[in-house]
DNA sequence: TAGGCCATCTGGTCCT
DNA sequence: AGGACCAGATGGCCTA
């Protein structure tokens, strides 16, 4: 449910307003604040001393009546052109901010869409849940390993064998990753072995003519286990996905 | 009601 | 400078 975007201005003028850099502020300002930001002293104390360019030599001083009326209205329109440039800088950090919420908000949507394609690909479980985001991408590390076993005991069959070769990197062979241990969770073996560029290269699936995406690796529509295809029954008992997924 | 999961916002950092 | 990426915060929804 998306946040209203009433809230998000508001919190945005708040922070803003708070601790907003002056870096910021610099190519909005005019010319008539940044007089006001580099004097600050002038209004603070002493006598006001206008901020008049030229007339080298002319005695100035703010004692006469006229003089104290153009200060004060130097002061308001100062003012007024710090209100306008901060209007706008809100403005601008607001459009900024909703156009960055736009693009991660998309971001987010299409690694989304990635997740659902990868769910897609992976066996489905009888009772139809969803798997999570973490369940995925477990299951699908889980799922690799068990279809890159499935190349390897099928390769053991083959005389000439080849199959694994062809289908796996050859870096892939000595960092298989293996079943990860029942005790490891996500943080341990998640970003370990799971990020490894073999598990992501390990994907026989990617290859038509691989032997676990034929039907020669099906089971029967009775069978107990899992609708898990292509993959031998011995390999499901220690295929790590069923020992993690519950 | 607590806890898990998720979407979104947000500010910081890095990259092009 | 602007976009991508990331992690923290927050709030809503759902379930045990």
């Amino acid at each position: 449910m998306p946040a209203p975007l009433e809230t998000c201005i508001s919190d945005l003028d708040c922070a803003s307003s708070g601790g907003s850099s002056t870096s910021d502020l610099s190519g909005f300002l005019t010319d008539e604040e940044d007089g006001a930001r580099l004097q600050p002293s002038a209004s603070a104390s002493g006598p006001p001393v206008p901020a008049r360019r030229g007339a080298p030599g002319i005695p100035v001083t703010s004692d006469t009546p006229r003089a104290q009326d153009d200060e004060q209205e130097r002061r308001r329109r100062r003012g007024r052109a710090r209100v306008r440039s901060e209007a706008l800088l809100h403005s601008l950090r607001r459009s900024r901010r909703v156009k960055a919420n736009d693009r991660e908000r998309n971001r987010m949507h299409n690694l989304n869409a990635a997740l659902d394609a990868l769910r897609s690909v992976l066996p489905s479980f009888p009772d139809d849940s969803k798997l999570t985001k973490i369940e995925t991408l477990r299951f699908a590390y889980n799922y690799i390993w068990a279809l890159a076993e499935t190349l390897r005991l099928a390769d053991q069959g083959l005389s000439g064998g080849g199959a694994r070769e062809r289908l796996l990197p050859p870096q892939c062979a000595p960092c298989l990753p293996g079943p990860p241990s029942p005790s490891s969770d996500a943080e341990s073996w998640g970003s370990g072995a799971a990020a490894s560029p073999c598990a992501a290269a390990a994907s026989p699936l990617s290859d038509p003519s691989s032997p676990a995406a034929s039907e020669d690796f099906t089971y029967g529509p009775g069978d107990p286990l899992f609708s898990f295809p292509g993959l031998p029954k011995d390999l499901l008992h220690t295929t790590p996905c069923f020992i993690h997924y519950h």
